[in-house]
DNA sequence: AATGAATGAGGCTTCATTCAT
DNA sequence: CATGAATGAAGCCTCATTCAT
């Protein structure tokens, strides 16, 4: 039995190590950014020694490209559950909220910010932060195409439209939530994203009447 | 005379220069990022020598913090005209495509990224990037409200709400731009975000009638 | 029983990881030179860990100075069989054929003209070097003046210039080899080595008879 | 004037600046190999700040090879000078003697060892060292056929195998001086050399008949 | 005896900034 | 005003060595 405890904790405390790192650097990355984080800041944090994080990564990018790509996963998870949320209303709102929440600690707004503008210039991120979005807007279009509310949509907004939409101005609150951030508590910029969703919400979904209007509005 | 002439040139021609660095600094920016570019870099796109931009600069983050100000002075003469615009259709138009519009050569969209993931950090900068959206949704706020269209909003749809989706999802299809700017050119990339505004203009404007204002918005 | 056992079988499979690590150590300093080895290069060729190797070397520089003794040793037990050989000819080419021979896989020339290039800065090294070459010489110089040949040197020709003459002319030849050892297969080399000691030969000792002995030598 | 001087002191204050690291580069070197030595150690010997030396050298690499072609311009430079002896005898004393000469202060002997030793492993090194042997062996394989000397060689010795045997000795002497380099001063080695071109003068040119006797040895 | 994770000094290189000309 | 050579602090990364298991 303590063979068998072993033989798992040996890849478990390598891998918990990994985790170790990565927190760290989150934590790093998030407090000044990538570029001006230096190994030593995350080995500091981390409480180990800097030829450590190499065992573990091959160089900063790497980690940075792999923090990325965890990224990537966290949201495939909250995508899991918000497709398995009773209503749309419910996904949406686990999906605009979760989508930059905080991690146990802080949020993790100025890392996304640094993403994006890293995505700028590093093509293996931009690899991914354009995978990302697809993924997301795919998403939340099979979300849209599946619920009920689909039905009822204004004409001209096809899902796809619609998912567009909540992703592009949920991103685009978020990057207005960095620059609020020494103003407003977390909670209170979750608040407000929650407030966005409920106005577009109806816009984007309920209705039936309105289509002359629009007809015309679009050639 | 030649003093007058000293006088009043110096000033002029200081300006030039500072111009001059200014202009070279967001072309290297927009290229790599902040970080990545080097004084030398932006001395040699702007044909000088290092040590004269820092006649001009104190220090390469005054250069940095000096040109989001800049961004703000450049979206201020937008709104400006904006205002001035016949119709809100074509003043949201002005204001959503040329807010991160190009360069004479490319999008700035990597610097205007790298300002974000910047006011993450920097204090000053963060404020800079508070100012410039309130100033923005402000400035959109007004002009709904002074607008037509404003008197037959969907119900519980009010100015300041509208030009938050308005200025939220256009920043957050600016970030998608980036992603896929390897992918689209950059009409392409001005084209996606006019259709974003099209699309949502019937939803937040329209409810009842002014119909023939908005014909003649698109010819 | 079990305690003769241990003490027998340690100090035999102490020996044995010893030279099983000179032998792996051997190969990365012939593929790589002594610097550029790492320690973990090392342990992985020779399939143990790193650690284990501290057991038997004090310090990397310890293993470098152990293989050097190595070398010296290697070449007595070369000079050994040389003394063997029936004729000098044959002893010569044993001495200047052997000298810098192949591993199982290849020459370790560059492990040689480390070592060479280490004598220039270590003391220890340096020794090691000017031992080596003494005892080359010396060697040399006493198997030709045990051969019939010496009776029959040009004027002035003493053994010891002769040694001196094949020793420098095959450790030129030596590296020479390192810089054409792209071009050149190991057994191309060897060939060349044995026609340049061809070409000395009759200079340095035939002045007049012993042609049927010589005869025998070239089968 | 004073323009014309500045006109030419700029390059060459640069060539000068260029040389004075390759000097202390070269003083680094000898002291200690390539390897151990650091561009710190280059840096203080030259008086001046690493970050300058990247001014004039690409990498401490590019230090090495641009060193390792110095060495041929200089064998080139004596090559020159031996072609202009009045005899075949002294040419091929100033090219095996000069060859491995001091530096103003010291025996580059260490460094031309290092150079062998990086053969063994950086191709760049290795083509180098390959083009300075076929330059040195070819240049002596000229002097010897253009010489009187020529003329009355032992048969079977061709210009091109003279030179080789010249060569290599005479390298092989070096790597004996370097190991002899603590008990000997350098003028006792200078000696040692010439002692060996002496002795094997005779061999190579001077003679006439024994040509029967060689004619068994090569078959 | 053996492992290999962990350490941290130290090497190479870059780059913001200064200053003599 | 303008240059660009010069500086040196600081960053990334490697690797000899140690040590808990």
């Amino acid at each position: 039995m303590t063979g068998a405890m072993t033989l798992q904790s040996v890849p478990d405390h390598s891998e918990e190590r990994r985790r170790q790192i990565l927190r760290a650097a989150m934590t790093c990355f998030a407090r000044r950014g990538f570029h001006p984080t230096t190994m030593n800041d995350i080995s500091v944090e981390a409480q180990i020694s800097v030829g450590l994080i190499y065992r573990y990564f091959d160089s900063k990018d790497a980690v940075i490209t792999f923090m990325a790509s965890e990224h990537l996963d966290d949201l495939r998870h909250v995508l899991e559950q918000a497709r398995r949320a009773p209503t749309l209303f419910e996904a949406l709102e686990l999906v605009s909220i979760r989508h930059c929440e905080e991690q146990p600690e802080h949020l993790h707004l100025a890392f996304v910010a640094d993403l994006f503008a890293e995505a700028a210039r590093n093509e293996q991120v931009r690899v991914l932060v354009r995978d990302v979005t697809q993924f997301f807007i795919d998403s939340v279009t099979d979300l849209i195409a599946a619920s009920e509310e689909a039905k009822t949509v204004p004409p001209g907004m096809v899902p796809r439209t619609a998912a567009e939409i909540i992703v592009d101005s949920t991103r685009g609150m978020m990057i207005r939530a960095i620059a609020d951030s020494s103003t407003l508590t977390a909670s209170q910029i979750r608040e407000r994203q929650l407030a966005m969703l409920r106005t577009l919400w109806p816009l984007l979904f309920s209705r039936s009447a309105p289509a002359a209007r629009v007809e015309q509005v679009q050639p």
